[in-house]
DNA sequence: CCTTGACCTTCCAGCGGCTGGAAGCCTCAT
DNA sequence: ATGAGGCTTCCAGCCGCTGGAAGGTCAAGG
């Protein structure tokens, strides 16, 4: 399998993958004519490492993921810690989106965006606190 | 006034406002000694792009803001209209960590978590698609 | 056999927004 | 005079790719 048939199977962009090799996440072999030439395991292996990066896990847990996955004596426990220390950290950074959400909500609701030059959000902005928190 | 105290007034680190420098966001005058001379309207835009910055504007958008800030003659519609684009991307990532939230909400509480390795987690990750949406 | 075009290779640079560290100058108090 | 703490510049690195240049390889068509 070549790098572009995997690349298409994974959905994931040629140069990532030359990517995950250079970072020692994939090893495939390599052909006569130094071609990459990518096993179906290193092509599940990629697929894997495209969930779990769709799912926001760091190239370092996503590391971490592929070792427990490929670990037959894992405990399942270390795979939930993991899972579940990013779910607490995507809690918290929605969160703190929101809070910028809702300030953001409040200063374009009071600008009246026409022509004239006052505004509300810039005034914020200044440090003329209007609202802040 | 130098770096220290300006960066002690605005929150910034000192780092960080030599780097806002070099991008030509601030031009603070220089000493005889080649040190950074900081007017109080350095400061002063400083804070507002610090402020900017927690907003999660880009520094493109801090930039902007700035121009906008200074302008006399601007229409607070173009602040409105920036702030509300941006308003609508945050909108949108809260909705994508959202989805991410919750799909991973469902992957832990499925996983029983003991020392045993089977995992409903690393199931789905591997594309036995347990859930997936 | 030659060309074309699609594929593959490596290597280097850049994105955003800082941040750390090295090496060296300046200033002030003792 | 000395030492601590500030200031200066410059270079490198963080993350996770992504783009591009320069060149090798392969299969199909003329």
């Amino acid at each position: 399998m070549n790098i572009g048939e995997v690349s298409r199977a994974s959905g994931l962009p040629a140069k990532t993958i030359r990517y995950y090799e250079d970072i020692g996440l994939v090893r495939p072999a390599r052909g006569a004519n130094g071609y990459r030439d990518f096993s179906d395991q290193d092509a599940h292996k990629l697929a894997f490492l495209g969930r779990s990066r769709s799912l926001g896990f760091s190239i370092e847990e996503c590391r971490t993921l592929l070792s427990l996955y490929e670990d037959r004596d894992r405990a399942s426990a270390d795979v939930k810690a993991l899972a579940a220390e990013h779910l607490d950290r995507i809690a918290q950074k929605i969160d703190e989106l929101q809070a910028l959400k809702s300030t953001l909500e409040t200063l374009v609701t009071r600008c009246h965006g026409d022509d004239r030059p006052d505004c509300p959000i810039l005034d914020d902005l200044a440090g003329r606190d209007a609202l802040t928190a």
